[in-house]
DNA sequence: TATTTATTGATAGTATTACTATTACTTTTG
DNA sequence: CAAAAGTAATAGTAATACTATCAATAAATA
């Protein structure tokens, strides 16, 4: 597990404690993926990662108000690390279908092992965002939380790529819905394939998801 | 209410006792669509819909098995009742562009008040529907309940509108994900354009999302 | 080194949830 | 009228999602 010096800012609001600052606070963020991945989010509990991590449910509270709050947690370092991963791929290349394609498959395409750039598996935090981060803001909640900055991560991607959109055609009217579209249906896809494929057209080796949505984008609009 | 001839048939498997067969199943399922409405379905509990129709718990119990199975009753319910729509709209009517927009339009728009045709509110299920109907196969026990057919009638919409897609272009790759899509898609839009805004290019009186929707599905395709 | 201070662990407790089980009452039907 | 079916009421259970308190220990500082 190397660590490369890449930054990945999470929001002070998002934690009651900066699980970065410590060992314990690093574990809960590692492994509480793990058990997500493996229990579902409702199985999931913070008596069970205590558990597992050998420590006490009540040290985790100390980090994160709720499962909930540590599930957003998860979602803004997931979009971080995705916008860090769509600068490096965009920044001072000139407007093109190749660039803006390239950011598709960012949002589109399957995490292979081993890209991990710190304590927290990306790949196993992919499975956990395709199939519950849609439970982060399907909540009562929604607005107030909106309003303290919970999705703010998600929504500077969207405009990011709503933007190479607009480079591309600044009179396509509907740039966001085709990018939330993207990211929500190729989430759904991924998950499909796997539970409910004849909801798909997915074969294997042909990565017909990333095809699917880089042509959905150009056809779109051009 | 006016009750026309409508038949929405439910599979017997996903209910214990059907409520369709007495006054007290017909309350259930209607106060719960209001109950999960009003309180989200993580608020909602059989012990509070007990209440509010004045009757107790445990003979709730006897007509689901749980929130969940109440969850995915609801789920099919819309999914017939959509089917329904769409057979009335297409049936009989030759392949064509029109066809398959009407079908897009009807996956696609919000219902207006009044469409009931039954102890069902269309327009509050449809909210429902779009808020939490993503809850009822993101669980761990998906592959079981998709072998029991909890998700039959949804996978047939989508099935039957791909086979619109198909009509039009034979050769079009990837008519399920494209439909699925839209569904998913579709549902995402309504709900971020009450809560997350900057994900969608709403705007009042304009039918963006139908608009949309219809536009990318004809550009794919041709 | 002594002493605050911060951090973690352990234990206990609470209200609620998502049920199951039992019994009794009431309504329908034959 | 009697049997059967349906419903209501009550009680109980294990688990969840916390909160509160206090002791133990490690780290920081005076």
């Amino acid at each position: 597990m190397k660590t490369l010096p890449i930054q990945i800012r999470i929001d002070p609001a998002l934690y009651t404690k900066d699980p970065e600052s410590s060992e314990l606070g690093k574990k809960i963020v590692s492994q509480s993926i793990q058990l997500i991945d493996e229990l579902g989010f409702e199985g999931f509990t913070f008596k069970k990662l205590g558990a597992k991590i050998g420590s006490n449910e009540s040290s985790i509270y100390r980090y994160f108000d709720s499962k909930h709050a540590l599930l957003v947690y998860l979602l803004n370092w997931y979009w971080s690390w995705v916008s860090y991963r769509l600068a490096v791929a965009t920044t001072n290349v000139p407007p093109s279908e190749e660039k803006l394609t390239n950011a598709i498959g960012i949002l589109t395409a399957k995490i292979k092992k081993d890209q991990t750039i710190s304590f927290v598996n990306e790949e196993m935090l992919q499975r956990i965002i395709i199939t519950e981060s849609s439970k982060a803001y399907h909540t009562k909640d929604v607005d107030k939380e909106n309003e303290k900055g919970f999705y703010r991560t998600y929504k500077s991607v969207v405009q990011k790529v709503s933007d190479m959109v607009l480079e591309l055609n600044p009179n396509y009217e509907f740039p966001h819905m085709l990018i939330s579209t993207v990211i929500e249906g190729a989430h759904h896809q991924h998950y499909f394939s796997q539970h409910l494929p004849s909801l798909t057209d997915v074969e294997i080796g042909k990565n017909n998801i990333v095809r699917f949505y880089k042509d959905l984008v150009l056809s779109s609009i051009r």
